[in-house]
Parts: C-alpha cells; sequence; structure tokens
DNA sequence: TGGCTTTCGTCAGTCAATCAGCAAAAGTCT
DNA sequence: AGACTTTTGCTGATTGACTGACGAAAGCCA
C-alpha cells in the first residue's frame, strides 16, 4: 500500500525476519520484477544479504533474503558526568566495540569531543573497518539538547557546552549526520529498541544521582519545547516538604529519593553509603534500613509516577539507573503507590518492570537513534537512487562493499 | 519536495492564503503544467476556487486560487453530561449551523445518536445542503474513548454508552468517517486550530466540574494507551489531603478546585453557589471571598499544572471551562505557582492564558478532527484520482458542484 | 482600437516504474 | 540420469506523470 521504494522495502526487513521475493510481493503488493529492481540497490550497498534458502517445495528453493546490520556502522556515544562510553555499532544497534573512560565532562566540549573521535578512529583501525563505513553518529549528553539543532541549551553541570555546536564539530572528523540528545531521552530509546519495539506509550525512569526520564508517547520520543521533556527529578513530593534541593528548591522527589539522598539517610543510621552502588551493595547484602529506605524511595516515586500516569496514560514504565540493581525492592515500592493511587482505567495495563539493559543503555540508545535516521525510508531511498545516476550502467563507487560483515540472521 | 499529487497542494492552499499557480510551482519546485493537471480535480470538487485575480503586472493577470471551505460540510457534535451541541461546520471549522439542546447522556447511545443524526437533517434541510455534502462527522463524548474503534471505554458518567460502536452506529444514517474522541480533547484541538496553529507542545486544560486536559506534544494530540490521557482531575495536591473525592479517593484537586468543591467552599461563608457559573458571577460582582477562592483554586490546579510543566514541557497552557471565565484570577494563581516552582528553562518559554474560543470550543474541536482526517493529503488523494476512472473523458459524478458556497478568503 | 505583456490550457515527447511472459537455473522425485 | 517443479533474471510493452513549448486568452497602455 505504501508504495516507497528501496527504503520501504528495508524499512520491511529490518525487524530481522529473512523472507523471500515472493514474501516481499505479497507484503507490498507489487509484483516479483519491482521487488526484484528495487532489491538490487540494497543487494549492491550490502545492507540486505540473502541468507540460507528456504525449503524446497518440489522446485527451486526460494532465496531469502534478510537486512544485514554489519554492512555499516553506526557511531554512539554516551557521555556522562564523570564518565564517557564510545562505541562502535552495526545497524541494529548491537555493539561492535566499546570503550568506558574517566572524563569529566567540565574538561569541555573540544575536549570530549577529539578524545571521542580519537577513540572512534582507534576503534575502525582495531576493527579494520574504514571511516567512510560509518553512516552516523548518536551522541547523549547528560543534561537538556536542543535536539534539532544539536546543541546543549543551558546544561546545569555542563560548563562550557551552553550553545556549543556539537554536531559542526563532530563532523570535522566524521562528515555524517549527527544526532545529538538527552542521555536519559536515549536510554529510553535503546531500552524500547531492545526489549519492547512496539510499546508507543512508556516511559523511562532512570534513578540514580539524578532522577530523569525519557518518554515515548504516540509512538514517539517527546522531548517538549525546550528539550527538557522528562525532567522529573524536581517535582515536589510531599514526603520532601522543606527538604533542600541541590537545584535551589525544597521538595523535590531527587532531594530525598535520589541516590545521595537515600545513601545520606543510611549513614544517619550509621551504615556507610555514598554513592548509589554503595546502596544497592547494602540492599544486595541484606541490610534491613537499607531495604527500606530504598522502598521509601520507591514510594516517593511512585507519588511522582502516579501523576505522569494519570497524565500520559503509559502501557509501560520502565525503571533504570544505579538506584533499579537493588533487586525488586525500588519497583516494589514504585508499584504499591502506583497501583493504590492511579485510576483503574490508567493501571488496568499497565506494566511495571525493570530496566533489563545494562550500563549500556546510553550507547545503545545513541546508536538507535542514529541509525533510524540514517535508515529512514525516505533517506534510504536517496542512497540508493544516487547509485543509478544515469540509467542501467552502475558505476557509482561501491566502496567496501567487499568488507561487509556476514552476519546471517536465523530463520524465526 | 515532498510529491504527493493533489492533496498535496490542498494541503498547502489549506492556511486560506489564495496563490496563482505560478506561486505553487515555485512552492513545490514542479511546473505550471504539472499544478495545473493537479489542481484540475480540486477544481472540479470545488474544494479549490478562483478568487479575485492578483494585479496585474502589465500582462494577463494571474489568477489566483483559494482553497473553498464551503465546498462540503463536515457535522460536529459535542455531547455533555446533561447539554449537546450539533453544528454543520464548513472545512475550516466555521459553524454553519448549531443547535445545544438539554439532553441527558444517560439516555444511553441510541437515544442521543439519533437525535444527533435528526437535528443534522434538519440542519441540512434549512440549510438546503444534501446529505452528500458531509464528508466526515467529528463527535466528542464526556469519557474515556478508544479514538482508534469510536468506542467508549469504562465511562463513569455514561451508563449504557461502555463498547457501544459509535461509528457504526452514526454510519447507518451518513455513511462516512466517524470519528469519535474525547470531548477535552477536542476541545484542545479547536483552541490550536483557532488561535494556536502551529503550537506543538500546548496543554488545554478544562476547569468546570470535571477538571480534565487535552494534550497536544510533539505536534499530535496525546491519546495514551487506553484513551486516558490528560485525565489530571485526579491528582493528587497537597491542599487537598484527607478530602473524599467522587471518584473514592481522596486529595484529588478536583476535590478542591472543581467547581462544585469551589461553590461549597463559598457556601460556607454564607454565600449562595451551586455552580461555576455561580462562582464566576460573585467573582465578576466583585465579592472578595469570591475572588480568593477562585485564585486559591489556581494555585491547586497550578500544583498540579507544575508536575506537567516539568514532565512534558509545553509552551503552552491554555486554561477554558466555566471557572476561567471568571476574569483573570484563576490564571492568576495558576500562573502564581506554576513560574514560582518550575524550573527556568521549562517556563521561560511557557505561555499560560485564557481560552478565547467558547462553549462552542468542543464542537469547533470535533469539526477540526473530523475536516483533518478527511482532508489529509492522501485521502484526498483517492478521493481525486477516484475523479478520473479511465483517462481524461471526466465522467465522474460531479453532483452538487453548483451549490458550492462562494466564500472567497481575501488577501492577507 | 491595436499593440504589448503575461498567464492559461493543451499537446506531444520524455522518462521512470511496473507488469507479463519467457527461458534459464536450481532444486526434488522416480 | 531424466522428468518435473518452482524460482529467478531478463526483455519488451504499457502505464502514468512530468516537462517544454506553443497558441489562445486576458488584461494594460497609448
Amino acid at each position: 500500500m505504501d508504495n516507497g521504494g528501496p527504503g520501504e522495502l528495508l524499512r520491511i526487513l529490518r525487524d530481522g525476519r529473512p523472507r523471500t521475493r515472493a514474501d516481499l510481493a505479497g507484503i507490498t503488493g507489487l509484483g516479483r520484477a519491482a521487488i526484484s529492481s528495487r532489491l538490487e540497490p540494497l543487494l549492491k550497498l550490502g545492507l540486505v544479504v540473502p541468507v540460507s534458502d528456504a525449503a524446497s517445495t518440489g522446485g527451486r528453493p526460494s532465496a531469502r533474503l534478510a537486512f544485514n546490520p554489519g554492512a555499516r556502522l553506526v557511531a554512539a556515544a554516551d557521555v556522562g558526568a564523570t564518565h564517557a562510553t564510545v562505541a562502535l555499532t552495526d545497524l541494529s544497534g548491537r555493539i561492535v566495540r566499546e570503550t568506558t573512560e574517566r572524563l569529566e565532562i567540565s574538561c569541555g566540549p573540544e575536549a570530549v569531543l577529539d578524545w571521542l573521535a580519537m577513540t572512534l578512529q582507534g576503534h575502525l583501525e582495531t576493527k579494520k573497518r574504514p571511516a567512510t563505513d560509518i553512516i552516523a553518529v548518536g551522541i547523549g549528553l547528560p543534561g537538556p539538547v536542543e535536539h534539532s539543532t544539536g546543541k546543549p541549551t543551558s546544561p546545569p553541570i555542563m560548563p562550557g557546552w551552553d550553545g556549543f555546536d556539537v554536531p559542526a564539530y563532530v563532523q570535522q572528523t566524521f562528515d555524517v549526520p549527527v544526532l545529538v540528545d538527552n542521555d536519559v531521552n536515549l536510554m529510553a530509546l535503546g531500552e524500547r529498541a531492545t526489549r519492547w519495539p512496539n510499546e508507543d506509550n512508556m516511559i523511562f525512569l532512570k534513578v540514580a544521582t539524578g532522577i530523569g526520564s525519557g518518554v515515548v508517547s504516540g509512538g514517539i520520543l517527546q522531548r517538549g519545547a525546550a528539550g527538557v521533556a522528562g525532567d522529573v527529578g524536581h517535582i515536589a513530593v510531599s514526603r520532601a516538604a522543606g527538604i533542600q534541593c541541590r537545584c535551589g528548591k525544597t521538595a523535590c522527589l531527587e532531594a530525598i529519593a535520589g541516590a545521595p539522598a537515600v545513601a545520606a539517610q543510611l549513614r544517619e543510621n550509621g551504615l556507610e553509603a555514598t554513592t548509589g552502588n554503595d546502596v544497592v551493595s547494602l540492599v544486595r547484602s541484606g541490610d534491613l534500613a537499607a531495604i527500606q529506605a530504598v522502598r521509601q524511595a520507591g514510594r516517593d516515586i511512585g507519588e511522582m509516577l502516579n501523576m505522569c500516569v494519570s497524565f500520559i496514560n503509559p502501557s509501560l514504565i520502565v525503571v533504570g539507573g544505579s538506584l533499579a540493581q537493588s533487586g525488586e525492592h525500588l519497583i516494589a515500592g514504585i508499584r504499591e503507590t502506583v497501583y493504590a493511587r492511579s485510576t483503574p482505567l490508567a493501571t488496568q495495563h499497565l506494566n511495571i518492570t525493570q530496566s533489563a539493559t545494562g550500563p549500556e543503555a546510553g550507547v545503545v540508545g545513541a546508536s538507535i537513534l542514529a541509525v533510524e535516521y540514517a535508515l529512514a525510508p525516505q533517506r534510504v531511498n536517496d542512497f540508493a537512487t544516487r547509485l543509478h545516476p544515469g540509467g542501467h550502467q552502475n558505476t557509482g563507487d561501491l566502496q567496501n562493499v567487499e568488507l561487509i560483515a556476514q552476519s546471517s540472521p536465523t530463520a524465526p
């Protein structure tokens, strides 16, 4: 129905399932000949490859074609306050090679982005892939970003980054599309792509030093007017009344349920804890006070989530971040409050669960963001038609086609 | 760039500004001949009409073409708890004829929808327009609606409506697309279309007997997983702690800031007030207690909106509903709380304002919903191509073309 | 009124995309 | 090994949409 050139075919095949030409003809309503001609540029580019043939039904077995995530690369980065991760991923978001290093974001954009580019070059050399294999770059930053321009806006913890043109700087090294977004937004995208591909109304909540969220509603990531949608850490909750937050206000959720706050509570009980990981260790060791503190943090977070559930009516809430690693205690507190308080209509199909993606959620999300952009049907069509400049004698420079990895998706 | 047949041209012209063929050629990048051929079906259908020619620059003046909202009709209905409004509107959402009547929604779907269809038939006769001029129907209902199917889901105040197939029933009379949605969602659409056409991140808040909202984020109306997005009336606020709400829970915003709650407070002060309109009258008469009560309601609402602002980062909040009619007092209370509490990044470009659309906001929104659906480029293309069944000899039944109103949009 | 300028509608030609049919290829089955 | 079945790539034909150009139309100006 939705006739859209090779890009449309790739969109269909990107679910990873191999299909025969006849399958594709059936799905699109086109003839087999049209499918073949549309498939040609995708095969040339290596984006689609033949995999093991289907079982014969008596005659010649039909060749099955599948999306080849290894055809090109995407560079993904997750820059945190004190650490940065860069990764080379394939077109399915799978990490090919990854480096995490201690790096203060306060070093400024040039230093951080230079390190990023340098590390990526190293990855490319190790993997013996040319820089031209990279088709896009995705970057997550720990603050508000105007996604359309890729510029951070008034970030509280990123001195020197305000208004810095990240894409322009990165493109001096890699002349491809550069997508920048808030790191929690990217974690939401990563979690969604990895485990909840068809979830159109979800909230990804990160509970660590800060508390933030990424909101996917109506099937698209919501960034808001200034790129600060999902900034739920400084919503007021009742138990925080009067407590001072680092943001200058009082009663903020973060001030009682953020990792430092929970750790501080434990210190009052004579326990040793400063970071979220310390808290998690105590919980895992079975310390009752720690368990109770985490569960209470869950309840406080639940008070805030209650409002989000009423407001945007999601069908899924995924909780991640360091504090979420403490087994089910945080989630239990959240569920307790949300299911008790919210309206039945909003909660009857609401699933609250723990993030399964580990610390690499950020880079995976950055990769997804970049891949989604680069492999959007319209863009693929441009790419594919540029392959046939004048007629049928194809002389476009098909560099690197022989380098394509033969990752062969298996049958369902 | 976005080549899309006649529908694309109509999309451009729907802003109401008349354009010459050369203008359109410039905008689309197509030749004049292509424009003319694409224009032909639109002219045949009457959706586009020539208006006063542009000033001549020495030679033949170019004909200016404009969208003709009067070419077809849309039926729009806003069904409230105790009253219903039906209207015939043109394709710009302008009301052609309207009827409001006392009608209990508890009479059940058949009775209400029959009245609706009957009244519309009367409108059509009065305006001497055939029923075939109606290209879509939009209906707003005071409860949760699964928009994709048009069925109400567990509505609290609509006995007999749960799961009723509204579109199927209405299509027995008018065999056109029937779009159903929550009434507050439609008010949001109406307000947006009427006054904020390019606002992609807005919240429309209705403060009346109940408190609800319609959320437009990322440029699209957010309905959530179960169609109950924007249901903010039962979010907990601090001042309502312990107060029983009609929903069965306590601490709901509605229980202290809804119109009945405010009226009850005034009665405690010895004033006579039961409905929102009573409260508004008292405020307008300058009663200090009433003014203070409304302002306090604004503050309570502001506490809730604070969370919404942090969460979804809108650039506009429009406040409507009966309590919003009391001058600026409600808004003042809202602003006081929101601007004091929310983060600078979220509020620096946030506009909080009063609804300018009157009680007809609901029908206008219903009309917009139906028009947007019916005049979506893809649908217009279908419609237009069906006009040329085989080649160029156009013999499609062009009924009612002579009935088209000559509403002539004026130049900017 | 007649000449000039500019736009409008039409027509044939071009180009890309798709389809139908066919021969070759690649299997299975006896 | 040979007959049979089914897929594949190719070719010419058809379709649909757009371009470019031309004469007609419609207004200014003298």
